[in-house]
DNA sequence: AGTGGTTTGTTACCTATGCAACAAAGAGGG
DNA sequence: CCCTCTTTGTTGCATAGGTAACAAACCACT
């Protein structure tokens, strides 16, 4: 944030019609089915160029993942403070951030996430969704001190995992969907879902419906 | 058609963009309030490479205009022989091209003729259009020895220019019409007008409705 | 296995574009 | 009127990108 953004236009543009025509190029054929050459004639940009700036159609969709993701924590930073009502029908302000930011980043995720898509973008989106997770657990948990005893046998991953493929599911299922759910509407329904299945995996005394409101 | 189309890529992008920008803000904003600052931000290109490509706002669109236009005549060189049926019910196909050719480009001349558009713009057009009709007028004679006596007074220039206007009122009619009517429709309802008006004037002999079909 | 056609990376040289800074000319507006 | 702010053109220098050509890998046949 601070010495950034004094990048030459030149190479902002250059990634920018790069990354767009890759997304297009996704949506129109499929991932797999697209070459360097595709990419960069859509861009009007040289093959030599891109080569420049990417090692191949992998690291470019790699990049792009990255650069909106980074946008999103970005925007995310300065909301710290959601400590007050965390229950089943108020999902924690961030995850209703997560959905925003797919809304607006549709297109890519559509693409990238779709049956066109990439099972590979899709692989590193779950990890980073899992790093996500991890750095702001504490954010979630109900009650600071409510923790119960965890099955020792519990593999420390799976329930973070299960919550990531439980995330991309709620997403692609959003983002095909006819009907235009909002952001919020739909960081509810996931939460609903997570609220029990997550927490109460992860040890944490979780109020039952109906129980404290 | 022979020795064109190598121009660097990079000079193809800045004038396709550069143009693309200037269309999009006329819509917008309206042609006089847009700044070379203006398009030269929304078309990621540094403002002194615009200066590099075109004087001034002005010669960026008299370009646009050339440019579409010359396709337009590029594309309508294959035809040269529709000197079968030539009436009321049948106008000449390259007036149908005419209409067509705007069709693909009704963004552009939305823009421009329309009330936020450059009245320059229409009237650099109109010059255009007058020069097509002369260079074709051959094309449209119903036949070659039926010219009558014409009206030594009337000027040679007057009759052209108010054809130009009749296809400059109907193309803004067309684009700002709720209806999509197609480009033979239209052609059809243009050439309707001018037959009488335009051939009777340069003493043609024009057949009566019904007369002779 | 061989063969023609595509795609991939990479290179050396040239050119279009970016950048920053400038003077000068509008354009308000107090 | 003067003053500030924007916009216009223009310039010298630095650099990203274009071009063409190349070898290598890949692929689909047959």
């Amino acid at each position: 944030m601070s010495h950034e953004e004094q990048i030459d236009l030149r190479i902002r543009r250059t990634h920018h019609f790069l990354q767009e025509a890759m997304i297009e190029l996704i949506t129109e054929k499929g991932f797999e089915a697209i070459t360097v050459g595709d990419i960069a004639e859509r861009a009007m940009i040289n093959r030599a160029t891109f080569y420049r700036h990417y090692q191949d159609k992998y690291d470019l969709v790699a990049r792009i993942f990255e650069e909106t993701a980074d946008s999103l924590v970005a925007h995310m930073l300065p909301f710290h403070k959601d400590t007050d009502q965390i229950d089943l029908e108020h999902p924690p302000e961030i995850w209703v951030q997560v959905f925003e930011h797919v809304a607006e980043q549709r297109h890519l995720y559509r693409a990238m996430l779709g049956k066109n898509g990439s099972p590979w973008f899709t692989a590193r989106m779950r990890e980073y969704i899992v790093k996500l997770i991890l750095e702001n657990e504490q954010r979630w948990k109900p009650s600071a001190g409510s923790r119960q005893q965890i099955d020792q046998a519990l593999p420390e991953a799976l329930p973070v995992m299960q919550l990531s493929h439980v995330l991309i599911g709620t997403i692609v299922w959003w983002l095909e969907s006819e009907k235009r759910y909002t952001p919020r509407q739909i960081a509810t329904w996931f939460w609903h879902f997570a609220f029990y299945g997550y927490l109460s995996a992860r040890g944490y005394e979780v109020p039952l419906p109906g129980k404290d409101r």
